[in-house]
DNA sequence: TAAAATTTTATCGATTTTATAAAAATCATC
DNA sequence: GATGATTTTTATAAAATCGATAAAATTTTA
């Protein structure tokens, strides 16, 4: 993931020190210090960001406004607010510009970069599943199940299940995404709950039962416990 | 996850305060009050921490000093910076000599003890390989089997296994790595077991007993016994 | 060949890990 | 805010593994 990132920040420091992060994750930065100089530089290379974070204050000409412009010129680049204060995030979501996602001022680095690694990845599904599934309601096909990401449902057997609660869903989908692969609690939880989030290892657990219980209800066992290492998804034997 | 922590911290109550969380946790904290007693503290127990925790205001020397000679000691230990909210120029110097996070101050125990596990999480996965996704599905490839690290998995002459237990795996792998060359028993305890496990050598014996049980029901004898010596892997005659 | 040393095998309690259920906390919706 | 659904935590039971020991088998050596 090597990626190109265009920050519109006043705040030379704060620029400075993200800069500083991303180098470290082998990540490109771009930074423009107000709103008119930031729809320049976009303009200026447009369709070679992989992903824009604004600032919601800016000199010149306000985050909303620049947010605006850079969504008629790609309308689908990643985009990420940053903002002050929270009644500023409601704002910036009641208004529509098409933000993907926000982070409140003062933020640590690494949230930020988890943000923009969690955001990346949710593009990259999208953008693999619109290729791989032109034709099929389904994103992923294995021996005993069907799962539809856009419907929430899971078809185990050519019965349906319905009543997925959405981390059951997440667990179940990314499992089966490597089927035989093993997973550690630890990677489960950075890959469904997040890399924020800092959870007991038992509630792993927790959701792996409910989950399957519901799916034994109406097929064979496609969870299996993989003793002192984690868990695997693999439906293919019994 | 049992951490040895030092914080540099001036304000006893913070320290104080922190202690008892980290107690909660089942750490240790060992506090520096000023910016001298940091470094010698750490010199005199160089490698022995898994993070620290520096104040960027000390008394007798700055946290960025102390930082750079921390650095200078231990280029990896995880390093988080306390900072003061409005001074973000202090961030940007604490950051440039390779802290891995900060957190500004003032801050809930909670959020801290969050970050530490964040921390070190990603530390540790850095390490980890068993967890990487594979380039292949096998990472390792020998006359009559093939192992693959990621699903915990041995194919024997085309048979798969699947019921090793930890050590059992990570026996046979540390072997295969090395076909015909012999490992003592204890080289194999600290391959395998580790540095800090002090163990008979008989316990080597019976998992090597175990673990020949699984294998030969599917295929040739590939662990061989050195008499005197020790094991070692060959699968190319027999 | 007999004795000594080494390896293999079998067994078992202690420890670690996982499953399950239920309580507590959090979140979402009206 | 109250309510119900979801998520997380906690407690305990159940299962599997680990590590030590000792006995049996094998190999070495005297």
């Amino acid at each position: 993931m090597a990626l190109n990132i265009l920050m519109v920040e006043d705040d030379d420091s704060v620029a400075e020190m993200m800069g500083m992060f991303f180098k470290k994750e082998g990540w490109q930065l771009q930074v423009a210090r107000d709103g008119v100089e930031a729809v320049d530089v976009f303009k200026k290379h447009v369709g070679e960001y992989d992903l824009v974070t604004l600032d919601l204050n800016l000199p010149k000409k306000d985050g909303i406004q620049v947010a605006k412009e850079i969504r008629e010129l790609s309308p689908k680049v990643p985009l990420i607010m940053l903002t002050a204060r929270d009644s500023e995030s409601d704002q910036v979501l009641g208004l529509g510009i098409g933000a993907d996602d926000y982070v409140t001022k003062p933020f640590s680095p690494i949230a930020l970069i988890a943000r923009i690694k969690a955001l990346h990845r949710r593009v990259e599904m999208a953008h693999d599943t619109a290729q791989a599934t032109p034709h099929s309601d389904y994103d992923l096909t294995t021996s005993h199940l069907k799962i539809s990401k856009s419907r929430r449902e899971v078809v185990i057997d050519g019965q349906s299940i319905t009543n997925l609660t959405p981390k059951e869903f997440d667990l179940l989908y990314t499992m089966a995404q490597k089927p035989k692969q093993v997973f550690s609690r630890e990677k489960l939880l950075e890959l469904v709950w997040g890399y924020e989030y800092y959870g007991e290892d038992r509630t792993v657990d927790a959701h792996i039962k409910k989950l399957r219980q519901k799916l034994e209800q109406k097929g064979p066992q496609v969870i299996q416990t993989v003793w002192g290492i984690g868990y695997k998804f693999d439906d293919t034997q019994g």
